[in-house]
DNA sequence: TTGTAAGCGTTATCAC
DNA sequence: GTGATAACGCTTACAA
């Protein structure tokens, strides 16, 4: 066990009282001589004394921790958006606790006691798929826990959410296929409960309307989330209703999955059909054709997340607060076919 | 601000003493009464009573954290492995503090030195690229605060290791694509001053030599470790040396850029050339074709740095543990001719 | 300008 | 069996 250095040796040492040493060490007080405070401050440095966190968080009653709960951190997307956050919270002199709930309701529920229990001043969520812990989370932010969702949000939840702008985004992506041609398209989409994958659901829709462009219910497929999910929903979709031009994935991983078959039956992409992901990962770079796809700036949702997070902490209320992040649309050669 | 309730509440409640309370919780206190005991476990149970962890901590002078810092963890390899380290800790009452040094050594520094500075009790890091913090690390280490180095470690940090057998695999790899028919093998190796990417150009070598095939010091091309530095080493190679038949990366990410320039160049995989990974990712199922990859145990390591750690805070000595997982041989297209 | 002392929520050692 | 009290390291109002 390591041994510190503590307030109480530096004011043997310099032969002052603990109080006197305490406050060299915070600008707000006044009354203390330039040359003693010095001193103090020098002594410190030189002896490597560093305050016991621990007591300062007893007595301030505050625990200087922030929770993060993401369903899974091996997709990039979450770890851009941890390793921001966290940047922006360690200015803060918060530290970050990041826990996944690896898509389980019950994990995720487990992961949120494990940190209510007096480890953290706040907490910022992206809900795991299926989650059931609406109510929970409402009487711990009730109890006085404020919490942030991002990306995977609830409107049951009452707090400041960050999203990206799904809808829009959808539009956009589903335009793009439609201005390079496409007329028959598909959208395989997340599962129904997550909010965000219905926004992309009536983005799609939207973009089909405007165009004027007839569609039917089965054109829009609720796939998953994985990139099985994406092979299985292509291979259901082709067998039961031929070949579509164009395909906006609600991810890449479906987007992947529904290249992997499509290459396997000899479907030309893009020549005979279009494929665009959304969030876009570093899978987009590595299929072939390389995949176009919606990037997130995920550098600034890691900022807002924290600054909701910290105003709320700060008695601030953002619960009100709705922010909807716009992407770039990156087309590649899945979607181009004067790209190949 | 959350209110929590304190054993003083409990105590009033009660009409207890606060000692007594405690030890209640504490099953070694013998001299109370069952029936006490009972109704103190009750009662908090009702009033949600949890302690106060730092309380504990300031107290009893553990602070019952580890730092995990790794070089990044968008890459699935470190997420799996802190996610099964975290899951093993937690087992033990330990909190996680995890940090990303994103490949830089001053980073690198400062997490250590933040982590130190919040008292962990302990620290299980993987070096990054060009790590400088060896002495810094062996002073952390003097002090009194245990070290576990896994995956990218250091011979002058002096603490338990936990490692791939990068030597025996690297031998296994290139004897699976010699086993193919190649004989004008090359290797993409990791930055020169990478132990374990050392350890797999020697392993290269030795399988050549094993089965008598000539080469030359051209074929271990020191290349990096990203998609990119795989494209450029791979573009270098052909220019000057022309196509090999087989190739061993030592990583997933550069047998991915090194694929990328030979589809672009029109060379084919595996026909022309075999091309194997290693430590296997996400991405070996992407590319086309399927990459031969080489995959880790992260559940069993994540559990073994997490065990090492927990022993030498415990005062076990392990310091001189040098573990070495071995790992799967996963063959898919991009060595198999069959296999097409 | 500096020192004193109470208190944050626990645990553990003694009395009673 | 139970209660009082000191201690962990720090901050802060107040006294000197």
């Amino acid at each position: 066990m390591k041994e510190y250095i503590t307030i109480k040796d530096l004011a043997d040492q310099l032969h002052l009282s603990v109080g006197t040493v305490s406050k060299a060490f915070n600008p707000k007080y006044k009354d203390i001589s330039d040359r003693t405070r010095q001193k103090i401050l020098e002594a410190a440095r030189k002896m490597g004394y560093v305050p016991n966190p621990f007591a300062q968080k007893l007595l301030k009653k505050k625990t200087l921790n922030i929770g993060i709960i993401v369903p899974e951190f091996s997709h990039s997307y979450f770890s851009e958006v941890i390793f921001s956050a966290q940047e922006k919270l360690l200015e803060n002199d918060y530290q970050t606790l990041i826990m996944s709930s690896h898509e389980s309701s019950e994990l995720e529920r487990k992961n949120i006691e494990t940190l209510v229990n007096h480890m953290v001043d706040g907490l910022i969520i992206s809900l795991c798929n299926g989650s059931l812990n609406h109510e929970y989370i409402n009487d711990v932010i009730e109890s006085g826990i404020p919490i942030v969702q991002f990306n995977r949000v609830s409107k049951k939840v009452n707090s400041p959410k960050v999203e990206f702008n799904d809808y829009k985004w959808a539009v956009f992506g589903t335009e793009h296929l439609i201005s390079q041609g496409c007329q028959n398209l598909i959208h395989l989409a997340l599962p129904r409960h997550l909010p965000l994958g219905h926004q992309r659901i009536l983005g799609f829709k939207k973009a089909l309307e405007k165009h004027r462009i007839a569609h039917k219910d089965h054109q829009v497929i609720e796939a998953g989330i994985t990139v099985q999910d994406g092979e299985e929903a292509m291979s259901r979709y082709l067998e039961n209703h031929g070949c579509p031009d164009g395909i906006l994935a609600a991810g890449d991983p479906l987007a992947i999955g529904a290249m992997k078959i499509l290459k396997r039956k000899g479907i030309a992409i893009p020549e005979k059909v279009k494929v665009m992901g959304f969030t876009e990962s570093a899978m987009a770079l590595v299929v072939e054709p390389e995949l176009s796809s919606i990037s997130q700036p995920t550098d600034q949702i890691g900022h807002l997340i924290s600054k909701f997070l910290l105003d709320q902490i700060a008695g601030i209320d953002k619960s009100n607060e709705h922010y909807l992040f716009d992407g770039k649309l990156n087309i590649r050669e899945s979607t181009s076919c004067t790209g190949q």
